[in-house]
DNA sequence: GATGAATGAGTTTTCATTCAT
DNA sequence: TATGAATGAAAACTCATTCAT
């Protein structure tokens, strides 16, 4: 019997145990210096256990990470669907909301993400990296074509520039708002939701009309 | 005498060889997985000697972060400098060329800089946090301020958000240059120059008139 | 039910499956490094299986080792008889010969063999030792003794030093045979066999009549 | 520095006692079973200190390894030259007495000389097998070509086989002697000596005259 | 009778830090 | 002041064995 398999016949509440707690520990530490050794103390197993379910360390990574990439396709599509028919400047105001919401659901999953981005010694980076691609050139770029045929952006954009400047933005407000508000303690009172609000809109707002005034070179 | 004075009272070749090795190591490796042992090898000293000049792992990391932060200022002192005549999107324009410079020519220190982003565990990071805060309130808010005393920018603009949303994209943007360019292997070449200088420009446009057409909500 | 008849009350198919996996696995790890965890991985069946069945590893072992005792016992029963009434240096040369076909036929378990020879940590050595002793009594010296009375050998022969010296000679002459052929790869092929049975020739020429020359001391 | 400094720099008693240390572990359980815990336990010192002077366990065992290599040289060596003007039989008795004097003085290392035939996962075994063979090539078959020409051997010897056969012999004598002598429990005392020695000189008198009687084949 | 989840002591190896010389 | 030997806790991983189902 694989590994994998040998996790996933286990009852439903312990792996579901095993995967918080890895997922708080990668979140917490990165890979390598995520502790076996505290994981198995923190669940009151054995530690040949975890070696029997997923065969390494690594094993239990991957685990992790495609959880977290089920997480955040399963995000995307319902943003997808419930902006179908709006235009574009609203589209990615969702888009941001739905990142906060994200963001404020699984906060270890999106600390995981951070972690990954600039911590060359994660396993399946290569992986991530290119699902990290995707989301700009799969999501992204369709949404500003559509935006450019219906007349919403200007018709002379550069459309993979445009593509790679909404994410790089948008990926910057969703980290911002990470280490802002999370690093603080927990979840979104309401104070704080209409404060994001707010900033979303001014932020659409600029991505939208630029910041040039009448004497912009 | 203090750790640190020891450090100081070596002669001057010893400790710029011991700093470059140092940033070479954090760079490579981040903090807890960092090795005194690589570094000594590498310096051909004793392993008793780095803990006799910093009194430990941690006291030689002040060391890189502080050199870092040196470096940083210095670059931002001189564009700030060369462009205080200059209108604000040939400023933003020279910030983000300076950016590149400055990644060209301490990639190493731009490495430390992305790990200590999203690594908790490192020393000094809430000092840290505050430095990179400083950027945005110090550098960013008075260009801001400028530009719409000058009418360049729009009057109605959010100077504190404004300042986040270049903070932003211009972190971004040397992020993704930092990661296309620097892990293909090394410096700039002439025809990345250029291709770099016209993406800056696009970009720069981008935040003067926004992504909106005729259409736009 | 003792573990051993549990394993008894198996199928036929079943039991040689083990018996074949675990030689496979003693002979190429020895005892200590042998793994319980690949052979059921390699049976396709559960763990605690081969200790219903065998008890422990030892257990197991035990089967393997008796099983080869039958074998290797067959084998000496067949030459003997097959040889009765040839004189004695044709026995030694037909023994050499049933060795090598011994070898080929069951290379594993000739490995077993040589594993157990020095390797102190092995179960049942006392009892192997006894077995590998038996055959120089038991086999070798009525060879001896026999070549003597019909003045095939020497009369002033020490039969005792004779059988540990033809023992030593072709225990040997069969290790350097397994060493040297099966370490390429496989069983005999036509070739070998000629270069073989040549090579056995010349060996008991020496037996026969010594490396002296006219000078010898 | 390199571990294998690190280990010269040792004082000299200290060395010693590792050495000894490890040359019995390895003798008593090979390689991959030999424990560097139970050595550091056995030694009183930290079990990072056999890596620090050995990088590993492979390490510490090249040490080993190449002691013995250096203590058979030398005893080859000093028969070579002693025995260099007597006949061939008394040289091949005298060399089975060295040998018999070796594995006296060095029991231990003659146990992992043993180890390393027949287990394949030492490390260094094919460097092993080399010097082995060496000794076939370059100290017996000069032996054997020294008597043909002086007709102290048979001319019509197949110099290369009588080397092996010789080998094959003396080695197993050997073997016979650590088993049943050594196993028993130390040294050599005056009775034993005598035994051995009325053997060795039956040994070589077969191999000087055969076996072969007058109704010989 | 068969299963396979659970165990925990075992393995080698790394490494920051201390301190006598 | 510089050295480097010594330390010991920590790391990932293995595996024979047990036992409830």
């Amino acid at each position: 019997m694989l590994p994998r398999e040998r996790f996933q016949n286990l009852e439903s509440q312990k792996k579901q145990k095993i995967l918080d707690v890895a997922v708080d520990e990668f979140a917490s530490h990165g890979f390598r210096e995520a502790s076996v050794n505290r994981m198995v103390q923190r669940l009151g197993i054995a530690k040949g256990s975890i070696f029997q379910y997923f065969g390494s360390k690594e094993g239990l990574f991957h685990l992790v990470f495609h959880h977290a990439v089920e997480l955040v396709r399963h995000s995307l599509r319902r943003v997808k669907q419930d902006t179908a028919e709006t235009d574009f400047f609203e589209r990615i105001r969702q888009s941001l909301l739905a990142g906060i919401r994200f963001i404020d659901q699984h906060p270890r999953v999106y600390h995981i993400y951070l972690k990954m981005i600039f911590q060359e010694d994660f396993p399946l980076r290569a992986e991530f990296l290119k699902q990290v691609h995707l989301f700009s050139a799969e999501y992204l770029k369709p949404l500003v074509e559509a935006g450019v045929a219906r007349g919403e952006l200007r018709s002379d954009l550069n459309v993979e520039m445009a593509a790679f400047f909404l994410d790089a933005i948008m990926d910057r407000f969703l980290q911002a708002y990470a280490v802002s508000f999370l690093d603080a303690g927990a979840g979104l009172y309401q104070a704080q939701i209409e404060d994001i609000t707010q900033k979303i809109d001014e932020f659409v707002r600029l991505i939208r009309d630029g910041m040039g005034g009448d004497n912009a070179a």
